[in-house]
DNA sequence: GGCTCCCTACTCGGATAAGACCTGTCCGAGTACTTGAGG
DNA sequence: CCTCAAGTACTCGGACAGGTCTTATCCGAGTAGGGAGCC
């Protein structure tokens, strides 16, 4: 799975903690995780075109969450980096196999495999649409109370 | 995901519908399903690798089902060709995020995005273990009767 | 002093290279069959 | 005719290139703020 995956999460999650009435630039962000810049910029402008962000060009500039986090799920985060293809993809390899010359066409029904396959990804996307990044943000929360608070005196002193 | 997944799932299919008692060279399964012979042996390796097929080799060789398709799970199958990593792999990058030099060490506890993730994933990898080859094969059969009939016909004729 | 205009600095956006993994290929080690000679 | 042994053909196994996607980078278009000039 693509990295940016990762990147793209904990940016969302840090935009909602500081809160800002001024968009965040790419810059910003990159130091911040010790990343680089026109990297993120790359997957930042993916979660643009998903509409997950809204970007403000010039000075000044920068990203802001396009909606609350509770209107997120990480399947939107995933689909918004990976793009929406399924990671199984079925190429009909039987339609070449073994009787492929027969005449009574036994392959019209759907193939076994593809199906079978299609069950368990289908688990895995609901189990990430089930999944809000306020969901996220609110376990990391528990495990560590005063970590909004670091974020926001980071964003004031930098 | 990788394209041999496709081919050992059609692969140790056929091999059980046919149900030779002479091993089935890559050669004819190649030829069965129109694929470069050298590409699908690599595949067939990794699957002795992980105990799903038997070798043995020199004339009149070839490759056996290592034990009965209800024993298979498609987890096994895809951990066999993929290898056994997580397709996302967190690389904490919280660390090297803002507040990485606090006194207090927030970032003790598992990332909350890693175990969100983790849960989709395991989601995944429970639907892949809860279906066998046999239950895929019964599946084909329900859809086409007829179809290990032809297999083995093809079988017998080349 | 206040307003206007221009200039500079900064940031997003897409077009452009380097690297890694998947895909595809080749050749050597080993085994079973065949075939010929010898008893 | 039977036995045996060498040769041969075939197959697995691992080492070796090509293509495509991910990762990383650079530069141009556009905007906000600041400063100088003018009224």
């Amino acid at each position: 799975m693509n990295e940016g995956v990762e990147w793209a999460a904990h940016v969302l999650l840090l935009l909602d903690w500081v809160d800002s009435d001024r968009p965040m630039s790419t810059t910003r962000l990159a130091a911040g995780y010790e990343l680089p810049p026109p990297y993120l910029n790359k997957q930042l402008q993916a979660l643009v075109r998903a509409g997950l962000l809204t970007s403000t060009p010039g000075a000044r500039g920068g990203f802001r969450l396009a909606r609350p986090l509770d209107k997120i799920t990480l399947m939107d985060v995933v689909t918004a980096i990976e793009g929406p293809d399924e990671a199984f993809r079925c190429t009909e390899i039987r339609r070449h196999g073994p009787g492929r010359d027969a005449p009574e066409r036994v392959y019209d029904s759907p193939c076994a495999v593809n199906a079978a396959m299609r069950r368990a990804e289908l688990a895995w996307r609901q189990a990430l649409a089930e999944q809000t990044l306020a969901d996220v943000q609110a376990e990391a929360e528990a495990h560590a109370p005063r970590l909004g608070e670091q974020l926001r005196a980071w964003h004031e002193r930098t």
